[in-house]
DNA sequence: AACGAAACGAGAGCACCGCTCTTGATTACG
DNA sequence: CGTAATCAAGAGCGGTGCTCTCGTTTCGTT
């Protein structure tokens, strides 16, 4: 029952956004490094005092574009999930996972924002780490799913990561076998080594048809998860 | 014979040297966001119009602060290669692996300037290309000595990825198999997906005895480069 | 309907930044 | 020895993030 309490809200909020899509171009454009407050307040017409209004510092405005690309690479991998829930699971893996290295690839700046080095300060804010954990959720659920049906197929895990392999899976899937939790975690982060070796310019003349590559790549890392090539 | 030209040139090597070691201080606390010329040249006692006598830019200096970190890195590499000689490959990978990873989370700035977003410019100088490199061929050559010796053991090569493996093969390795090749590169990538999360905190809360997690999933690394675990 | 509080845009200003240009001293080389 | 190159220093330009003040406008409350 609660609206827009009146014109003054409306604005801000449409303001707000107005600021973070204008700071979008300029990332988009020119990277997170030259992103200026003042050139945001310029292009939209105002004075840069007056942007402080909505965001109290340039670092939070940075933050707030955080959580819109982690918001966006989630989405991007859970509407993949979902256009493949009808798939086998490996099936399903790779479609996410390519979903995000397409997401990435696309915005660049914004994947360097979110996973390559930290740039406000060491620690990230608490409002990041729930959007942070989307992608990750969505590889959880297909793997659940897989060990829930047709099973997992997983190597005996070494007898020292063991009290820390329970750790991870109370963490993060209770449900889960610690192997494949641990599994999980070492897969999700080495996703992420691929897409940015690609986007960061690592691959640079050494891998050039990277459509294949990182598919056949991908599909090996859904295998280290368990999942079952074929019928 | 062509010694040092004289007091001038001397001069010139050792203050080129205090600058990059100041910057690398500063770096080191603050981050290469927040490296400043200024600060650097007045920490040295000097004003910073004469610190361009020695680093045209900004940027110049720091490409020259990434072509250290690459060759520091890629000497701990090396180091941990050769410590390791009269070992067993996998043993020597995971070594190696684990050689980088320390030497990433001693130096998080400097690893977050090569293997985190890339902050001048998009393309690389031509100088960082050769030092990037070292790292791969530690990887490249124990690889190939398990190769010559007792042999790798590799799953087959998707077809539609046989061309790319070639190339790739013949760009980095030429005496090893395209599987192999596409495998290294792809754990090359891995490795340092493992070693970017954990710098740059996104293992924060998930992962807590990360020595034992990382030492399991570098060796599952070199497995998958068709490394034999044990005899 | 009127009032006080809160939010707002605009402007001036601070300290800092990367970088350029000029000046004058020091060193190197023909 | 003298000329040319190299150097540190200073002033200055345009830019940045951010703060503070000042009128104005909107809002919630009486």
């Amino acid at each position: 029952m609660t609206t827009v309490r009146g014109a003054r809200a409306r604005a801000r909020i449409e303001i707000t956004a107005a600021i973070k899509d204008e700071a979008r171009t300029q990332l988009a454009a020119e990277g997170a490094a030259k992103l200026s407050l003042r050139a945001v307040a310029r292009e939209l017409g105002m004075v840069s005092s007056a942007l402080y209004r909505y965001f109290p510092s340039r670092d939070d405005l940075l933050t707030a574009l955080i959580v819109d690309a982690y918001d966006a690479v989630g989405a991007a991998a859970e509407q993949a999930a979902a256009d493949t829930a009808a798939q086998r699971p490996l099936a399903r893996w790779t479609a996410v996972c390519r979903a995000v290295r397409a997401w990435a690839v696309a915005h660049p700046h914004e994947y360097a924002l979110i996973y390559g080095s930290p740039v406000p300060g060491y620690t990230a804010p608490q409002d990041t780490i729930a959007p942070a954990a989307r992608v990750g959720l969505v590889l959880i659920d297909i793997t659940r799913r897989a060990h829930d049906g047709e099973g997992v197929a997983l190597p005996p895990l070494p007898d020292d990561l063991r009290p820390e392999a329970e750790r991870i899976a109370a963490d993060i899937a209770p449900d889960l076998p610690p192997a494949l939790a641990v599994a999980l975690v070492a897969a999700w982060s080495q996703l992420f080594g691929l897409v940015s070796f690609e986007v960061f310019g690592q691959f640079h003349r050494v891998v050039e048809d990277r459509d294949t590559f990182f598919a056949t790549a991908a599909r090996r890392l859904g295998q280290d998860v368990g999942l079952l090539p074929r019928g």
